[in-house]
DNA sequence: TGTACATCAGTGAACGCGCGTTCACTGATGTAC
DNA sequence: TGTACATCAGTGAACGCGCGTTCACTGATGTAC
């Protein structure tokens, strides 16, 4: 619970969430300082007392937006063990649920322009995200016979791609965008395929 | 030869033609009405001779990169013919190029966060560009046993979607988001692999 | 070919606005004794 | 428990800036006669 008064309680916090909210509503550019300051009920020069300016602000904002995301990831893994394949399909189910769940986070992460090695912390935690799903890529390719075998990075590219791009042109977007099949569908169905291009499930189905 | 002088001589596509190159240099963000109307040599006022505003320019530049992608598409499909699977392929690979030759365009019609329903002008090229991609996909299919043939549209959408996410993820972008493989190759596999996966390349190589 | 005139593309000054950021300050909170 | 004091989170006024947009204007261009 935080505290009323003079002294805000949480105003770090207050002020990322309040980021969240407007980079959700109104985009990566409807976002500005003041009216984030103004969200969490305090003057624009409050700010500086926890972040350096607007820019750091959003890079925190995405650096949580990872942490959860690589979290989510993590789990997806895990849920599908043992199985490699199930694993391989959880995660990335795991990058569309995301999006949809957390739409500020995602825009802050992958559409506010902030680049990923601005600072350490937040390099560190991209990497840990992005290792989970080639993780299960190696898991999985142990599968393939050696000769044939695409380096795993490769095929974690091929998903994490495929499935950035359905989010992109089909999860997000106000009107035009739309696909004419729901989104989730259209990224299971493609990982299916794709799968089945590695022969890593049999081609009837 | 535009004219000298008083009068501009093309002030229009001089605009157009600046704002690719602050929107290439700096970002869908980075692009203002003054600058480009300074680049083009001429008062901030002028542009409205020409344009009802900031936004209507934006859109104009997506609809001009929309007609370049178009035609490309169409060409990379024609020169594939008579071969399905090679007009198909060479569509995919027309993608990555058009952002690779075009990054001004490009950012224009997918990252200015304009929508494509803006103007019935906008809609209409952007769904020939889609049309391109779908008619290769549907000529693809009838080599498919009907029974286990996906919908054209969804096929294409997945490798849309796939080219649109390595392009967003491994193409562009300052120096964090570098994949291990060269773009092109990374969409050439996966389109690969995922062709093999409906079945219509053979399973080995 | 020369003149009168209509058109209209571009000027330049001005506007109100909200932005990010700075600064000296104030007053609530926590701590030492 | 009570008092004195240091800390420091937030204030509020101010700044310079560049933005998009408007307006009455001016002067180059094209056309009719």
């Amino acid at each position: 619970m935080p505290k009323r008064g003079y002294h805000h309680g949480n105003l770090r916090q207050a002020l990322v969430d309040a980021a969240f909210e407007l980079i959700e509503t109104r985009g990566p550019t409807g976002f500005t300082l003041s009216e984030a300051a103004k969200q969490a009920g305090v003057t624009p020069a409050a700010v500086y007392r926890h972040f350096e300016g607007r820019e750091d602000l959003i890079a925190e904002a995405a650096r949580q937006g990872y942490e959860i995301f690589a979290d989510l990831m993590e789990y997806a893994f895990q849920s599908g063990q043992p199985s490699a394949l199930a694993s391989f399909e959880a995660t990335g189910r795991a990058y569309l649920a995301f999006a949809r769940k957390y739409p500020g986070h995602y825009v802050a992460m992958f559409e506010s322009g902030i680049s990923v090695n601005r600072t350490p912390e937040l390099a560190e935690v991209a990497g840990r995200a992005n290792g989970v799903l080639e993780r299960a890529a190696e898991e999985l390719s142990q599968h393939i016979p050696p000769d044939k075998r695409p380096p795993a990075a490769m095929f974690s590219a091929h998903i994490w791609a495929m499935s950035h791009g359905v989010v992109e042109l089909f999860a997000r977007g106000a009107a035009g965008n739309r696909s004419p099949f729901p989104p989730e569908d259209l990224l299971e169905s493609g990982i299916g395929v794709y799968l089945r291009g590695l022969g890593l499930v049999p081609p009837d189905q």
